[in-house]
DNA sequence: TATGAATGAGGGTTCATTCAT
DNA sequence: CATGAATGAACCCTCATTCAT
């Protein structure tokens, strides 16, 4: 029962995240949503409470996700540029891989009221938590510059390579993604010394 | 007769920058502007076709202005160093003291169907252009890698810039975001070498 | 479920014939239909496209039923004639019993642009092949004199039925339509000789 | 200055009569008409009260004209058959001549509320009335039958050359209109008989 | 739980009419 | 008399949400 459950809220949560990528969040209807999870669309209202509420907790899955992905990763690197890179690494292989995802970043992260966004930057702080303690261990071990203010580098990253992934997308994803990974690792460890 | 014309196409423009960047572009009903612009809804359909319309006028007039500066600007700069210096400095003095066109900015640019955003990207990329005028000149004098791609480094400059701005704004401009002129300018130059 | 779904249907229908004979296309909104049929104006839409499509429907259920009615009515005469007579009968019978289609026609049939008469006139002429046939008999049999030329006869035949109908309309209904079959069938049978 | 002023009154009106003819009611806009007339939007209002009013001055200038054209022709026929003749061909030698108001006849006369169709039928009835006299006359001749209702026979005649006019405009004008003058005489006035 | 038919508020756009010049 | 810029009421259609089954 508490499976089941679990597996309607996934099937709308997975289809929420593929029309939301692909229309953006007015232009996902629910019907078109509950079409794409198998469902009628007054199901939907069973699970969530209203249209926002799918988006937020797409975004809270989703982020919840990677984020954890990206701290196992960081556990095995042994020093701060070895972490900078697996960072980018694990960011552009999870995009490639995760296109709807990558997708939802762009069309919707920026597009909503401030007061949605709060809401929503709730669950990217994790991620950018993860980044600025990268930052802050590589300010005290002598890696980087020690006038480096972390949450201003932290922002200088992630909209570089935040920017890397949406110009890849906008381009059709007519090139690898990954194969960036070493040009822009360099560019910012570069920035940070 | 003509300066009249002017002065309430103008008016708004005025008003559909600020409500736009306000309520983004779903959100902005045409009364809204008309209000703001002091005009009756009807009116707006004088000046502009739709409300598609007046969004891409925005962009094309805000943009064209910014990187008009901006070309003025770089004539004026010695080398490649001090031209990313002048990037970044107009850039964020721009952005502090256009506080609507910041948030249109990232309210919009990335949230409309490809057809539209094609449209607009059409205004972007003189400024985009100019960024790796800039760059391809540091290379070949040597200020910069001679390895660099340049539109990859483009995007990485860019997306770090506009990171800081949208956090700035975010954050409800608690700080002066032309104070941080200086700390990013040396990420990106060091980060370019 | 079916039978509810015909039923909305056909209060729809129903309801879109009055306004549409009342106010016209142009004067009949969505809101006065659906008022009229006793749903909410979002409802016509889960039944029809869009305004068109709700007026084509009524001409193409309406006009097929006429011409079944006709169809079957006219296997029975005997000669051409009695067809001519039946002809009539049954158009101003059936016009005196359903004066809202009466109406649709004189206000409706001629009032619009090319693409749509031309898809109305989709469902008119089965009924005027059926005058044609019965006219190209009347010729072959020498019940009709033989230099009649089919199309043009039935044009003739046709416009003196419409205009008795339109008048009696017209005049606010105040004589019956049925008695004047006889006078205009005999005008019409000798005009045929 | 009254003579400018007739001038633009005309000028008015024969822009009306195409535009009306071509788009209909509902689909001429003031704006058409004034450019079509030359004059400015406002212009108009100072010789109509609004756009019916221009609608109706337009029938009944050119109702009246036709009329007049009748009645002069009509006193020169010497029986009721070449009258009847000769209201066939006056009929649609104007028509052919005049397409204008042959289309604004089939595309207006019949779309309007009730209310603006007896406005309307008040400029057709002279001619209505022509048509009656001759009727009546034959009828005291003993060219028609004696017990012919002269009303009732009068909308015979006028729907079914009517018909024809409405028949060749809808086919594109692709065949004379005034070769069809003697098979419909011939019909109509064997009808009569 | 699940359904999907029904709801009705909301918004972009048109255009007849007005009025300051 | 003439202009045409400005007005704002009116209307079709969409779609998030509800609720009877």
């Amino acid at each position: 029962m508490a499976r089941k459950k679990i597996d309607k809220t996934d099937a709308i949560l997975q289809a929420a995240l593929k029309v939301f990528a692909e229309h953006g969040f007015n232009g996902a209807q629910i019907s078109k949503i509950a079409k794409e999870a198998g469902v009628a669309d007054g199901t939907i209202y069973l699970y969530f409470q209203n249209k926002e509420d799918i988006l937020t907790t797409v975004y809270r899955t989703t982020l919840t996700g990677f984020t954890q992905l990206l701290t196992d990763r960081l556990k095995e690197t042994l020093n701060a540029d070895a972490a900078i890179h697996a960072i980018c690494e694990i960011l552009f292989t999870f995009m490639e891989e995760n296109v709807h995802i990558a997708y939802l970043n762009i069309v919707e992260l920026r597009q909503h009221p401030m007061e949605l966004r709060k809401e929503i930057s709730q669950y990217t702080s994790p991620f950018f938590r993860l980044i600025e303690d990268v930052l802050q261990k590589g300010k005290e071990e002598g890696a980087f510059r020690p006038n480096l203010e972390v949450k201003h580098a932290r922002r200088l990253l992630f909209g570089a390579m935040d920017q890397v992934i949406s110009s890849w997308l906008i381009s059709g994803r007519k090139y690898s993604l990954t194969s960036l990974i070493e040009s822009t690792t360099e560019f910012l460890i570069k920035g940070l010394k």
